[in-house]
DNA sequence: TTGAAAGCGCTAACAC
DNA sequence: GTGTTAGCGCTTTCAA
């Protein structure tokens, strides 16, 4: 069923078919009526293969994530996939895993699907140099680029971000406001967020002359998902002898395990052991007591993104790097 | 850079570089050399739409799921893409909530983006009566349409799922003998597999002539990701006078609720109070103590799944149905 | 082994 | 308001 079928049982050319079909210019009520009525009857459904040859675009966007069982990229993701389509968009998605050289050929594959546009959900998309970044650079070049959480100096990158530094500075702040001095940083992440929230962190204790011990940064470099190896991490470093009263974790998992740790050492939470953690998930309310966490405000940021997205395509002249800032959610595991 | 361009940088005609790009019929070492030697220093890349107009294929898979932030539909996705992929195939993700004339207006949608296939994942999207599950069966005569974890028959609709209903019908059996007799089935779901979990703990307790009560049957119609008001759910009952001393949950968030409320109403877990999630979640080892879980082999079915569709794709006989049996994870909360 | 040319289904510029 | 027609970039006969 094409639209030469569709033409000829309505007694119209094929012009006028695509004219109604795309709403445009005038065509007579009647006509239009009659073309309708052939399409609806027939359940004829534009090929859009040929509609995106002759216009060059299909209206997808490409959505590229290293890990959609990822409890915050999956949130991510459902935002991002629920604001296009109501803008009008499909997504094509791509789980990368955490390689460069799978992103580069994702980033690659989606440029070569004809995509409007891609959208990096995480900062693990960043690199420090600029060599690693290039692929990014150079995929910019054909389509705009939106970071979700990340940023990027490029042309035809637009970066929407939460500001993990300040959220961590002031975070750890209270935290040692509240009492709590030997504050270890728990993280598992030297992404670009990664590194801003440790900075925050690190700020806050400097600003207060409580990092003496290098020990309290510790980077956890085990599965994302693999509870019981992180309060390993912390219980060996307990049994090396380091004494910590706090944990501020990059995200909720690292936060949940310095929550079962200071359980299993027989602390009590708050009075004895503070957590915190990031991006207030699900996790921060299935614990007990419930998680301190930091919420980063993830649909306002999937929001901007898009609309800066349809900004872009539309032609206008957009902000290349927008910052939301974040709140701390205060719940059972901090005074 | 088409087609056109590079054949006459190589001075060649379109039809031999198409036939070198697609590796077909026989062209001499040595043009064949030529072109692509000019196909890398253009950096071309074949027009994706043009290509697909030709042969009316684009390799790529629709991907259907109500909520991609689902922990257990995100996982799920993430195994099938990545499978997608090592096979060669794009997907596209569609995220139709939970109403049934949305997920239709996504199944079309899909069809008209000319997927070769489309994959649903979880049972949401089968209801009971034929008529609703019309969509299905019609997207089904246009292309295969691959159920996770679902189950209907229509041609050209192929079904892989877990044996839900005796993983829960032995649950049930082993937490009653383990000396539990008042157990609450708690669930929020009438899906599918919903309703063959049911259909599990129901014929476990009816046999032992446990199920005196039709209250120990609930159903919490609210936010999946609401623990609290899952808790609070629990507590109205306790309040209005039910017993129950183990709660057997259709999935694991559920499951931690009916944990957290044990911990509310001080009853010792598990001596005094036994609960069982379903997933076999990260959730699962989030909690304290830990929960047992029935692990369905996520990856398992997906790994299957896939294999099947390929199969399908490439005009094979396949199995319409396939069914894999769960296990328990033994973990804290059950004895 | 290669080239010429006819589609694939649609949009949009241009004529009427 | 409506029809004609030239592409869009590629695959695939059919000839050579």
């Amino acid at each position: 069923m094409t639209i030469y079928d569709i033409s000829e049982k309505a007694g119209v050319s094929i012009a006028t078919v695509s004219r109604v079909l795309n709403g445009s210019s005038s065509v007579s009520d009647k006509t239009k009526k009659k073309v309708l009525d052939v399409i609806q009857q027939c359940g004829y459904t534009p090929n859009a293969f040929a509609r995106g040859l002759g216009l060059n675009t299909m209206k997808t966007i490409g959505i590229m994530c290293a890990d959609s069982s990822d409890l915050y990229l999956a949130k991510g993701i459902y935002h991002i996939e629920q604001k296009l389509r109501s803008n009008g968009y499909d997504s094509i998605l791509c789980c990368t895993g955490y390689g460069l050289d799978t992103k580069a050929a994702s980033i690659n594959l989606l440029i070569t699907k004809k995509v409007d546009g891609i959208i990096l959900v995480g900062s693990n998309f960043i690199y420090e140099t600029e060599e690693e970044n290039r692929y990014i650079i150079d995929a910019a070049k054909q389509v705009p680029l939106m970071l979700l959480n990340a940023d990027l100096d490029a042309p035809n990158v637009y970066s929407v971000m939460s500001d993990d530094y300040t959220s961590m500075y002031n975070a750890a702040l209270k935290m040692i406001r509240s009492g709590v001095k030997d504050i270890l940083y728990f993280y598992n992440s030297t992404s670009y967020s990664g590194i801003r929230k440790l900075a925050g962190y690190r700020a806050a204790m400097e600003e207060k002359h409580l990092l003496s011990d290098e020990r309290l940064v510790q980077f956890y470099p085990g599965s994302h998902e693999d509870v019981c190896a992180m309060i390993g991490h912390l219980k060996g470093l307990q049994e090396s002898g380091l004494v910590f009263h706090g944990v501020i974790a990059s995200d909720d998992t690292l936060a949940l395990a310095a929550l079962k740790y200071a359980r299993n050492m027989h602390y009590r939470v708050p009075e004895e052991f503070s957590v915190l953690g990031y991006n207030n998930s699900m996790l921060a309310v299935c614990c007990d007591p419930e998680l301190t966490s930091i919420d980063n405000k993830l649909e306002t940021l999937c929001q901007h993104l898009i609309t800066t997205l349809m900004g872009v395509l539309g032609g206008n002249e957009m902000p290349k790097k927008t910052i939301f800032s974040g709140e701390i959610i205060e719940r059972g595991t901090t005074r």
